[in-house]
DNA sequence: AACCGATATATACATGAATACATAACGCTT
DNA sequence: AAGCGTTATGTATTCATGTATATATCGGTT
């Protein structure tokens, strides 16, 4: 049986800024603390998700990520309050848009 | 300015079905009669055209295009009834999606 | 001061998807 | 029967993306 998927993000100036891969990993950091971690889980490369956080943090007005080095259990990675923000936003977003596809499913007799 | 992006497809057990790519080449069809115009128009390679083809019909009940070689013109495409059901039902779709999304940018203001 | 675990960064390598290219097949037209 | 434009199909090549690997850096702990 066929059904309908759905994909959601934020552009700007046409180059991705946030979509489920980034959801993931904020989520997965916010969890961990850590973003080696965070990227193990989702079997993405340190570099990725590193370099993930560095267009995150600088294509927004606040970091989303805060990253340490050193200290006492080697560094770590924490999220911002904005990035709390940014997460329920964008949850809120798919939900509603899940719901929409839910109807539809209902209506679609041609794909079935 | 960060904008909202959204795509949807239909998928039948996990492999894509039917999406953007397939549906744009499907009114290109209807427009020009031939699967080759089409593809070029789309900056698509005949072959990926042509392989996108046989994976629509082989996963439909009836088939979307009839393609025919030879003949008067060298051959052509066409759509059929049931590939003129499905354009309208996934354009419908993806503008009831549209609204949703176009509603929901007002209210985002963390991603400005 | 040595150690540890995490971040930081460059380079080389692998992988797969899309493309380019080549060739065949078809059937109406002339 | 030769020509034409389109569909049909395999093979080789390119290209981008992600991965693997290696090394450096940091700063609290011991």
């Amino acid at each position: 049986m066929k059904k309908i998927k759905i994909k959601c993000w934020i552009e700007e100036e046409g180059e991705k800024f946030y979509g489920p891969g980034p959801h993931e990993l904020l989520k997965r950091i916010q969890k961990e603390g850590s973003l080696s971690k965070a990227a193990a889980q989702m079997n993405m490369s340190y570099k990725k998700a590193w370099e993930l956080v560095q267009r995150l943090n600088n294509n927004s007005k606040e970091p989303l990520v805060s990253l340490k080095k050193g200290g006492a259990h080697g560094g770590g990675a924490e999220l911002t309050l904005h990035a709390i923000e940014v997460i329920a936003e964008y949850e809120d977003l798919i939900h509603k848009l899940q719901d929409l596809v839910i109807q539809e499913e209902k209506l679609i007799k041609v794909l079935k």
